[in-house]
DNA sequence: GTAAAACATGACAAGTAATGACATGATTAA
DNA sequence: TTAATCATGTCATTACTTGTCATGTTTTAC
């Protein structure tokens, strides 16, 4: 075997075990303990942040944490990277903050001055933006990690109500418009909620969950409609135009032939609240027939209005 | 010098000349031809695609593009370059995805299971949402490279009005709540409009600008008050809360020591009617003491649906 | 159809680098 | 004090790399 090779498959054992001596590394690669030090003394000139200590219980520590087998990128390779990087632009209080800037650095300083100019032109003229909210999640890491690792937690939590103590059980973490959201199992009213992340004041861990639960992918395609309602509603050419950008009904709106259009589907009751702004909004471009709820919603919020203002 | 690095200067050199002949590699590197060939098979054999041609004009060529040195990096910079490829999970017809994929794959096969398993976690876990539209982006890749390119464009777009013809010179290109928004001045109209990507039908492009233009952070922190107005209004606590998470209001939110709150500012007049909607559903958490237009607007709104819910 | 330009491959000697064996010394903890 | 460790040096041996020369093959220009 080349010597090249065998510096590397040192270089990924000893970064895996942290901490040995040179007759362990021998007998494991089958290499005398002379030429043991003599590699030693190679990746250290290197640049592996490694340390010796002498005498009984001795032995050579490492400092970096594990690596990777060098890995050869094209050029295309490392822009994509620095185009997915773009993306996490607009976020605060992200994880990983000090590892993708130490990614950053090795790719650009080994990117030719060609492509160089290429990232800076993502950079500069491609931006993925969210409302870059001052609103500060510094629990966010907590978080995430509570959940990756399945654990149930005590939380603080700001609510409309008021700071409640909640036992919750997270599903996963998403962000959506520059705010983060936890859908989780509350325990106590026992179904499963969705929380703000930025509203979570402190975390209490408890143990770890063996079994699974529902994971995040699930929880997107799982619509729970405890109290089915007929939502029917009819749509002018501009209502069809503004309810297909609206995330939420865009799948429901239906066109008829000349541009107008319709909804007709089944709801949950508590999402109800949720679309009143958005029918409120279309004013008369959208005339709903049912549920009569939502109608009463309508006229309660207008009427609340026009006597606010009364002239 | 020994053979590892030299071999890896080859390997950049030709990865970058992509046609060359043994000869030249001799003379470029003061070696034998017998061992340029002799590094070519070694090459090869690493993996690389080269190929040859006998004959006269014959030679080598190499079939990836321009490699980088290889990086190493350790196992918390690969997650973190899988974090940021999650972040762009919700989008559609986003460039480089044959690249991410690549890079995807070297990295997560050189991982060690336990960090496959963290990467797994990541993908289950987090997710960056957006509304997955049924919106098809086609033309996102062609107006990103115009853009980067500093390209003035043609395009036919679609407006509420019909499908027009417009002579542009695009800012830059950002994401927002999984649409594709491109700033652009507008060389008819004389300003700088925003356009939907998903609404350009076709694009010509005409030559390349040499002046630099407005770029997309510019364009970010540019609001253009043409017409300036003064917004002031009264908020209960639960306006206040409503109010904050409003991205485009946050910033002038101020809040009383007793937990209510209020907004002055100046904003321009066309940014109204956004405006509406929004105090169309906080009803009475916020009354409105400027502009009047705004509580007409309120106003006329709140009798439209009356009008139309008539008991 | 021939010559020139290129790759392909083999053999071998000369040179260079890597290795292991051995020796010696220094440091540390039991 | 002793055993376990790293640190370093020397030297013979082994392994690898390189250049030179030789011989083929393939392709294209003339």
């Amino acid at each position: 075997m080349s010597k090249a090779k065998r510096l590397l498959d040192i270089l990924l054992f000893v970064t895996n075990r942290k901490k040995f001596t040179a007759q362990e590394i021998a007998d494991e690669f089958n290499i005398s303990i002379r030429t043991v030090h003599r590699y030693i003394l190679d990746l250290s000139d290197m640049g592996l942040p490694i340390y010796s200590e002498q005498g009984r219980n001795g032995g050579y520590t490492v400092l970096t944490s594990r690596l990777l087998p060098p890995i050869l990128f094209t050029e295309e390779e490392a822009v994509s990277i620095f185009f997915a990087f773009q993306s996490l632009n607009y976020y605060r209080n992200l994880p990983f903050d000090t590892e993708i800037s130490s990614v950053e650095h090795k790719l650009y300083s080994s990117l030719q001055s060609e492509a160089k100019i290429k990232v800076d032109k993502i950079r500069s003229y491609i931006a993925f933006w969210n409302p870059k909210r001052t609103i500060d999640t510094p629990l966010l890491n907590d978080i995430l990690e509570h959940s990756i690792e399945n654990k149930s937690i005590y939380i603080q939590y700001e609510s409309k109500s008021g700071i409640r103590k909640k036992y919750i059980r997270p599903i996963g973490v998403y962000a959506h418009d520059g705010l983060w959201y936890l859908p989780a199992y509350d325990y106590h009213k026992e179904k499963i909620l969705l929380y703000r992340v930025d509203r979570i004041l402190s975390i209490l861990s408890t143990e770890i969950n063996k079994d699974e639960f529902m994971n995040l992918k699930e929880w997107f395609n799982f619509r729970e409609v405890k109290k089915p309602t007929r939502l029917h509603v009819h749509l002018t050419m501009e209502g069809v135009r503004q309810c297909k950008s609206a995330p939420y009904l865009e799948g429901s709106v239906e066109t008829n032939e000349d541009g107008t259009g319709y909804i007709d589907t089944i709801i949950d009751k508590g999402e109800l609240n949720f679309i009143t702004s958005l029918f409120l909004r279309l004013g008369s471009h959208a005339r709903i027939l049912e549920p009569n709820e939502l109608i009463d919603g309508l006229r309660k919020q207008a009427e609340e209005i026009l006597t606010m203002y009364e002239r």
